[in-house]
DNA sequence: CTGAAAGCGCTTACAG
DNA sequence: CTGAAAGCGCTTACAG
């Protein structure tokens, strides 16, 4: 934030009042002004290397054009894909994404929030928001414009971009049950998200519809949507429920640390235990063997996202409408039939 | 940005100034005031859940507190992780990330660097430089204090985290040396990036250590640092220079180009070609077979860009600063004896 | 220790 | 078609 030149600059140097040099370079008001003096502002401008101040513009008109992104973590590889899709549907409409990796702490992520908005931005996307999330609360009272991405919010208040977990698990459980396996189980995500609970539901009921009724020890809900808590249910899983010959995993992240205990239990994939994971997020094509996953469109869902609460922002729209995204199966070669 | 209250309805409710409101509100300033003014300020601002505008404090104090950070494609598994300690380091000082991503179009990188200005960045984070970069002259003429990550300016007019990739390429080529390989081909990455040209200078020079000379044809360059690239260099690669017996490829992306590409050609890894890779990136301890590659500490490059840079903003520091990270090498399967 | 005033750089009703 | 004025919400020299 240096000495770059202003509006009154190049209002002293056209000869005309400063008004007329913003008129002159918002697009939206040029028409109002004689053909010349206009183009002999915007001259002067691009001579200058004019560079409005935004903040100045913002403090105004009262729109910052500038849109909270709140992560858990951006580490996890399903993130990347919606920041993009989020980020370039944005800047088609010249805003920006400011992006705060809040981790799970409520604490930190509701001082995280407080920051954004201290900045004024005009809408907030949470990837963070659990099933019951007091802190949507928080934002619902400040009358911020919200959407809830990839997890959605159980009570509805609020707009969100999901995937449809329901369809997903059936595509998972209906792909094994036509190979031959009838003894499946399930590594679940933390039942606080509504992606665990979710795909926790999907499972029973797609199980259930082929007449599969699974025991509660075909059931292993892990702490985290991580690797290593993934391996830590899936031993647990391995030890008490050892008939199984399948399993899906509520998400990639969560499948490979079941690979992880399979090596350490000297069991064979798919051999042994055929495995299904969740989100097809990048490289799992490439792993040992390629994951067979349920397919969800990240860049999509960030696209959506921004489209939402772009109309949100400008009025345009209500919240609570939430947006399904349909999933679709990639088979590849962590599953075949059942020995 | 809706109504939320200000400093002039805390001053209103207090029966003081707003000047005081302000001091009071400032831990900075707030010893000037006597403590009980203070406290009850505090506590009104507490009651009316007031969330100061930071847009207008930037406007008078000329800081944003705000840093610009423009990537060429965060899809890349490199990136996550460098934002990871950016965000990290930025936050501890109360900073935010304005994150953009840009591609690789010079004309698009352009824009989004003038949005960002536009709004006041206090500094810019890149990850968009080319060797001789046309865009870093254009944020130096602005005088954007400026930092330039992963990708180094060869002509040094900026300051700059980056690995030692002569220390990466040597840990690798003594590797397959040791194991007793002599004709190693190298997939560089385009000649445009720093990585790309210190990379293969450091391959070659690694070899003659060796007293190897490798001949034209075990250097192939891939047209951009990604999978799809990698492929084709490396069918290029294997089709030419037939004799080999590994092959160092200059990041990971394209090291996983390569198994495909040998894939294709009915070769094995490890056992018709040996394989090493740069970076380490997330879950390719997990393809198969696991790769061996030198390890650069990403989120580290984050948190020092963002000291770096912080450092800049402040005027504690020039510019032109080299921060030069220590890579290693990690040993995995895709390593072994020549045959 | 506190107040009153000025100003950061824009935009936009209001005149003429 | 253009100008003059006011104001967005802060902070900070300057008084007293």
């Amino acid at each position: 934030m240096t000495d770059r030149f202003t509006v009154q600059d190049i209002a002293k140097k056209a000869g005309v009042h400063s008004s007329t040099v913003s008129r002159a370079l918002n697009p939206a008001t040029r028409h109002r002004l004689t053909e010349e003096v206009a183009s002999r502002i915007i001259a002067i401008a691009d001579e200058l290397g004019y560079v409005p101040n935004g903040l100045a513009a913002s403090l105004r008109t009262r729109r910052s054009e500038t849109i909270g992104v709140v992560l858990p973590d951006i580490t996890n590889p399903v993130f990347p894909p919606i920041l993009q899709g989020l980020e370039e549907a944005l800047a088609a409409d010249r805003y920006v994404a400011m992006v705060a990796n809040a981790g799970a702490d409520p604490e930190r992520q509701r001082l995280v929030i407080e920051r954004l908005l201290a900045r004024q931005v005009d809408g907030l996307v949470l990837a963070t928001a659990t099933r019951h999330d007091p802190i949507i609360d928080h934002c619902l009272k400040a009358k911020v414009p919200l959407v809830v991405v990839n997890r959605g919010d159980v009570d509805h208040r609020v707009s969100s971009v999901i995937s449809d977990d329901a369809r997903g698990m059936r595509l998972a459980v209906d792909h094994l049950v036509e190979l031959g396996h009838l003894r499946i189980g399930h590594i679940a995500g933390p039942q606080n998200l509504s992606t665990g609970t979710g795909r926790l539901q999907g499972f029973t009921s797609a199980m259930n519809g082929h007449g599969l009724e699974p025991p509660t020890e075909a059931i292993s809900i892990a702490t985290a949507f991580m690797r290593e808590a993934g391996r830590a249910a899936a031993l647990a899983l391995l030890d008490r429920y050892s008939e199984l010959t399948a399993v899906v995993a509520a998400n990639d992240l969560l499948a490979l640390g079941l690979y992880d205990a399979l090596r350490e239990r000297g069991l064979s994939c798919p051999g042994d235990v055929s495995v299904v994971g969740h989100n097809d997020m990048p490289f799992v094509d490439m792993v040992s063997p390629p994951l067979t996953t349920v397919r969800i469109r990240h860049r999509e869902m960030g696209v959506q996202a921004a489209r939402l609460l772009l109309q949100l922002v400008r009025g345009q729209a209500q919240g609570g409408v939430d947006v399904v995204l349909k999933p679709d199966l990639v088979v590849r070669e962590s599953s075949s039939r059942p020995r």
